[in-house]
Parts: structure tokens; sequence; C-alpha cells
DNA sequence: TACAAAAACTAATAAGTGTTAGTTTTGGCG
DNA sequence: CGCCAAAACTAACACTTATTAGTTTTTGTA
């Protein structure tokens, strides 16, 4: 009988997949059933294909959403003009900004990405490599220009995104972290790192 | 028909647990089944519970054994008389140790924990936090002893063990990659950035 | 107020889940 | 060879899964 009431500037559908997106994050995806997502709505499971047409379907709407983002965000940086270790500070600061911003979406993008069905996994592998191989085309250009120590940048890039995705386990683990103190010292630890000295 | 044949100076059960292992890295924890298990070993699945208990306890012996394996050598760094600087070195060494030796269940251990069935799931959760707050007490003492730069100590245990831990989804993606690049220019970026300077 | 569309419902499907019971086969040893 | 235990098997259980079909309720509008 409840029916699915959604906020201001957000269809239904945008109801499904924000409720979805915490239990996918809470309990992973193949362990969240659709009577679960229908429950947390307040509404029966059935109910919830007058509005999607899959399960996967939501996994694949979040996965490519923040995909999106992040390679806009690059885009933007390799055009310009910024030094080659300020690009990768900047992208450093945006990813943590995506956490906050966008925490379950983004915990899922990266986590729960394997589940997709294809053609939808091949696609999303590919940005992935295509995303990691552009930032250690930066990192290069870089130590080039004696700006960044001499690292291997792929294991640069892995390195780092290691670091920043890392911090996904963080938000409700200690709240007292606050956002902005985990910024700084993230970047004081890896810019500082990177630095040619 | 088949048999579960052991290899020298391992259980049945460690041959279960071991090809339980390969599947839960590459589907997860809820998306692998018992059949799928059982398949891969060539065998049918009930006769899996000749060897074990439940499919959760599978789950339950990789995460407790690799939780031992950390913290073992935890201890044995606390011990040592090391500068503190150096006690994270090598701890750092030893994780990426840990992810070639063991890489399967060092990725389960880190994502699949969540599936632990109570009160394994609170033991577990509790060994993790006090890890946790070991490490930060290392950072702490050598912050004071002016070898590590001025940080916040337990978001320096979470950037340096996301570093570390997010380096699991390399393995198969770049085999180029070798082990030993990877441990040197992860100590040259992380060390590098904490050290005081 | 009446009508149409949107969106809820119930009932059901086929397939898959972990696990148990009971039975047959296998392998090693006297 | 004959016995016994270990370990495989088949059949079945009680649930849960995503999803469809068909029906009823709700909602917005003329």
């Amino acid at each position: 009988m409840a029916k699915i009431i959604p906020a201001k500037n957000s269809s239904k559908k945008d109801v499904i997949t924000q409720k979805a997106s915490a239990l996918f994050r809470k309990k992973g995806f193949p362990a969240t059933s659709m009577r679960d997502i229908a429950e947390a709505i307040g509404v029966e499971a059935p109910s919830l294909y007058n509005h999607i047409h899959s399960k996967n379907e939501i996994l694949k709407d979040i996965c490519f959403r923040i995909a999106g983002l992040f390679t806009g965000y690059l885009r933007e940086i390799e055009l310009n003009s910024d030094p080659y270790l300020s690009k990768i500070e900047h992208l450093i600061r945006f990813h943590i900004l995506m956490m906050v911003d966008e925490y379950e979406s983004v915990y899922i993008s990266d986590h729960e990405w394997k589940h997709l069905p294809e053609p939808y996994l091949a696609d999303f592998k590919n940005q992935r490599r295509n995303y990691r191989s552009r930032i250690a085309a930066i990192l290069q250009k870089g130590i080039d220009k004696k700006e960044i120590t001499i690292i291997n940048p792929n294991v640069g890039v892995l390195i780092i995104l290691s670091a920043i995705n890392g911090i996904e386990g963080w938000q409700k683990s200690s709240k007292k972290i606050d956002a902005k103190l985990l910024e700084e010292n993230m970047v004081k630890i890896l810019i500082g790192g990177l630095k040619n000295k």
C-alpha cells in the first residue's frame, strides 16, 4: 500500500537506486535481495519492477555514473596547465571529495563492479584501465620534468589509487577523523613522498 | 567418483579451503556456492561435508589464519628496538610479502570478512581495531621522537593500510609489475612522505 | 465525478541455496 | 581375500532467489 515518494528533483528510480546503494555497500551486491531493497523502501519486491528493469540495472547505473564523474574530472585536469604534481594533488583531493559526497556509490563502483553482467563488465574494466593509464601518463611527464621522484608510473598509479580508495573503509569506522584532516594528511604523505627532492 | 587428493603436508580440508579461496576471491563469498567449490575440486557438493562443517567455517578459517599471521608479525615489530620509522617500513614490506605469498587468502580476509557469522564477526572486527590502534601507537611514538612528520596517527594508519591493501587489485592486472619493484616504490613514496624533513 | 495511466498488490514460476539422510563405493590393512 | 572406516554418491529438504502475469488500488486530470 505504501508508495514510493521521491524527494524533489529525483525520480522514483532514484529512490530505489539510493536505497539499494546503502544495502549494496553494507551487505554486498549478491547478498542483497530485491526483497531487502523493497523492504527498505516499504514496498513489495515486484513493485520495484514498475521503475527498474532488473537488479543488475541498478548496479550498472551506479557504477557507470561514478565512472563518468571521475573520467570527467580527469579530462579537466589533463587540459589545464598546472604542474604535473599539482594535477596529481588535485586528483587526490577530488577523490576524497567524491568519497565524502557520494560515499555509497563510490564504494560500490569500486568493490562490486565485478558483479556487473556482460557486456557492461567488459566496458567497465576498459574504462578502469583507461583511467589508470591516463594518470600514469601524467606521472610520467612529471618524472620527465623532474617534478616527481623517479618511480615506475604504473606502480605510482597503483599506490595512489590504492591509498585513496582504501579510505572507503573509514567513513563510519572513525567519525572523529574529519574529511579535511584526512585530505591534508593524505596530501602531505603522498605528495610529500612523490616530490622530487 | 573422483577423490580429493591432497598434496603433501596438506589435509583434504586444506584442499577445499584452497579451492574455495580462489573462488571467494574471484566471485565473492556470497556468490560462490558449495556446488561451485565442489565442481572446482571435481566432486559433488555434499561430499565436502565429510571434511568441513559449513561454508561459513571455510571463510572463518581463512580470515582468522591471516589475522593471526599479521598480529604475530606486529608483535615482533613492537618488541624489537628499531627506530619507529623502520618498524613501519618493515611492516609495509611484510604486508607486500604476504600479498605475494598468500594472495587469495589476504584478499578474502580483507574484503569478505563482513560475511562472517556472529560471534566470529565481532571477534574479527575487534582484532582489526586492535591491530590498527597498535600501529597508530607506533606512529605516535615516531612523531614524538621527531622521526616521523606530524600527522594524525589514526589517519596515518588509515592511509598506510589503504595503500598496502589496495594493491590486492594488482597481482593479475599487471603481471609486468614485479613484487620487488612495487615494494621499493611503495617504501619510497610512503616512507619518504612520512619522514620528518 | 469519471476515466486512464501509474503503481501498487498477490500468486506463482523456475532455478538455485546450504545442508541432511541414507546408501554405495573406495582404499588400506590384517 | 575380507573387513572397516573414510569418503564418495544420489535424493531430498526447506528456503530463498529474481522475475513475470494478472489484478486491484491509487492518483492526476478533464
